[in-house]
Formats: C-alpha cells, sequence, structure tokens
DNA sequence: GTCTATATCAGGATAGAC
DNA sequence: GTCTATCCTGATATAGAC
C-alpha cells in the first residue's frame, strides 16, 4: 500500500527541515540567547511572520534542532556492529560528534543557555529522548569498564558527561581560530586528548599496539 | 612615607570591590548576556544608577572581573617554586582554576559570549594581560614538553587553550547537579581526566609510582 | 501560509533631583 | 555619589491584509 504524499506538505516538510538547518547552524555560531528570531528567518529567506507559523516560538524551534541532534547520536550508535569493544564505540561517537560541530552541524549544547535549559526541562519529547540517550551512554560507559578499558580513578559520571560537553568545549574554537590545525587534526588530538585520561593501563597499552 | 589614604576612597575602593564580587557570582552562575545590570545592582545592594558611576558600561564591569581573575592567576603562579617540574605547575593550576569555579568565584570565560569576546578584544589593559598570561602559559607547556612529560600525539596548543576551557567545561556543572561527588572529588576526577590524555608515558609511570 | 506592520516588554544607558 | 524616573534600542510575539 502506497501513499502518496501531497506535494503541499511535501514543501512543508522540506521548508522545516530548513529552518531547522539554518537554526542548527546559528546556534553553533551563536549560542541560543544571541540568536534572535530575525537572524532565523534572514537565513531561510522568509518572514519573521512565516516562521512562526512553523515554530510557535524561539524555544520550540531550538528544541526541534536540538531533538534532531539527539535522533542522529542514536542513529549514528546503531550503525556500530554488537561486537564492537564498548570503547571503541566510545571514541567513535566522540569523533563523530566532534566531526559534526567542525561542520557548523551541532549546536552548542543546552548546557551553553540556562534559559534554554530551563525551557528544555518542560518540553516532553526532549526529555524523553535525552533520558533515553543519557541512559545508552551509561550502558555503554558501564559495559566498557566491565571490558576493563577505564581507569578507576575516574568515576562513569565523568565521562558520560564529558561526552556531552567535549563537541561544544571552547577548546575548539580557539584551535579553529589559530588556523594552525586541519580539521582532522583538531578531531584526532581533541579525541587522544579527551580520552587519555579515562583510559586503563591495559587499554592504553592495547590502544598502543593497534598504532 | 606613609601615606594615608582618605576614608572616602576607601569607601569607594571596597564598594568596587564587592560589586566585582557580584559580578564574579553571576557571571559564573548565569553567563555574560543573561547577566543584566540590575542583577548586578540588586546583588550589590545599591540602584543601577550608581552602578554606573563605577563602571561605565557592562563591558567595562565584566572586563574588570576578568582582569582581576587574570592577575589572580598570574599571582598563583608566582606562588610556585622554580624546582617544581613544569608538568606540575600545569596540575597546580588546573586544580587551582577548577577549585575557584567550584567556588563559585570563577567566571565562564570570554569564550562563552561572542558579544563579551569583542568588547574586550577592545580593552588594552584585558588584551595586554591575557596576552601575557597566554605566553606564560606557553613556556609552561612548552618547558613540560622539554622535560618529556607530555605525549607527542597532541600538539602545546590544545592543551594551552584546555587549561583555559576546563575550568568552564558544562561536565562540572553537571556533576554539581547530581550531588554525587564532593567538590573535591570532582576536582581530583576532572584534573585526572584532562591531564591524563596529554601524559607521555614516562610521565605517567612516574605519577604512578608517586601515587 | 506568506507577507508587512505593530504590540509589548526587557534591558542598557542617561537625566536630574538631592 | 546615591537615588528615582525615563529614554531608546532591539527582540519576541501577534494582527491582519492578501
Amino acid at each position: 500500500m502506497k501513499i502518496r504524499i501531497p506535494f503541499k506538505k511535501q514543501q512543508f516538510d522540506a521548508r522545516e527541515e530548513a529552518i531547522i538547518d539554518a537554526v542548527n547552524r546559528l546556534l553553533s555560531e551563536k549560542g541560543y540567547d544571541l540568536m534572535t528570531m530575525d537572524d532565523v528567518a534572514d537565513a531561510v529567506g522568509i518572514a519573521k511572520g512565516s516562521l512562526y507559523k512553523h515554530f510557535s516560538s524561539k524555544d520550540k524551534l531550538a528544541a526541534a534542532a536540538l531533538i534532531r541532534l539527539l535522533n542522529a547520536t542514536m542513529a549514528e550508535l546503531e550503525t556500530l556492529p554488537d561486537t564492537m569493544p564498548e570503547i571503541e564505540k566510545i571514541r567513535h561517537i566522540l569523533t563523530w560528534s566532534l566531526k559534526l560541530r567542525l561542520e557548523g552541524g551541532v549546536p552548542h549544547l543546552p548546557s551553553t543557555s540556562l534559559t534554554l535549559q530551563r525551557s528544555l526541562m518542560l518540553n516532553l519529547e526532549y526529555i524523553t529522548l535525552a533520558l533515553k540517550m543519557h541512559k545508552r551512554f551509561h550502558a555503554m560507559v558501564a559495559k566498557a569498564r566491565e571490558q576493563g578499558a577505564l581507569t578507576p580513578l575516574v568515576p562513569d559520571d565523568v565521562l558520560v558527561y564529558t561526552l556531552y560537553s567535549r563537541a561544544c568545549d571552547p577548546t575548539v574554537d580557539f584551535l579553529l581560530r589559530d588556523k594552525r590545525m586541519s580539521h582532522e587534526q583538531i578531531v584526532t588530538a581533541m579525541v587522544h586528548a579527551t580520552l587519555g585520561g579515562f583510559l586503563s593501563e591495559q587499554a592504553r597499552t592495547a590502544a598502543q599496539a593497534a598504532a
């Protein structure tokens, strides 16, 4: 049973995607508080009034962008084979996040803005997804620890939160501004510097042998 | 030759200190963009009009707080004995920054806000100090590398910028919110996780022997 | 559903009395 | 130098024509 999607609807959805794209870029550039609805409207090329037909508030707009990001992250996790050691999954998702950020696609996380944080806490769809991802991350880290990859000196929570935070680390901004390292070099260095502090001796020698 | 400082002047200076204290707290809580002059005036307990007699703009206010922070950081560095291995100095200053942050004393760094960043770039006193500290950090990291403490896999710049960034890492906010770790535990874990990624094998085994 | 106003309000900065 | 009252810009959100 094939369902035809009306052209109008397609057009509408495409526009919404375009809006969220713009929001993503703007959020990563200016952050939530400095991003204005005028910015968004201009970037998409529509009037501000029209923008409000799609999203009833600035909150909703940012939430939509973050929800898309959460879904993308979950999808990326799905692509990883079950057989992959958990620490490699962690490395993969960290690398993926950093790359996304460098391409300008990733919002500065909610952590950046108190106002955004508060409004997100009232958004059921966002909370549900965020919680799901949080559990997923926790499970991944716990398994990595079972597999002996993590140092006992740092608790699980620290690594979980670091996975969220590193993609919006100002260090990356500074390195970008210097223009002395390529995107790829930045990612490699950041991943090494970030994970290096969490690895057990065992995992470290294993990683060294691999390299 | 003893110079008497007029009482009025003492009072004035004390008030300025109180203002900067409040700004520090507010900056660390809400960040630059969300901090309002009303907030500051209320926190200090004076009228907004009076506030402007002390600082002619919001920019200046934030700059004053950051300048005080830079000076405090330089002073802290001065206290360290020359004989101390550079990597230990690095560890010390990182620990110091994190503690300060946990006490609510440290502003979220300029990196947080684009607007603040831009206005700071026009503030000669700030730029001069920031550059001085930047050079100081760079020298410290370069020496640490000479002393064989750093891994060749991560460039100096990354560590330098990390020293700035880690004190405003959202990871710390998350850990604080959970209330599952004491301030001291948070500092220890963050320092280990942060520096762990930069150490050479040599430094790592040395650190392990020390512990 | 898109546009062009416009209502409304918050926040930075200033004026002017004391 | 402190206060109160006010100006003015910029930003969210809405109204109303097409």
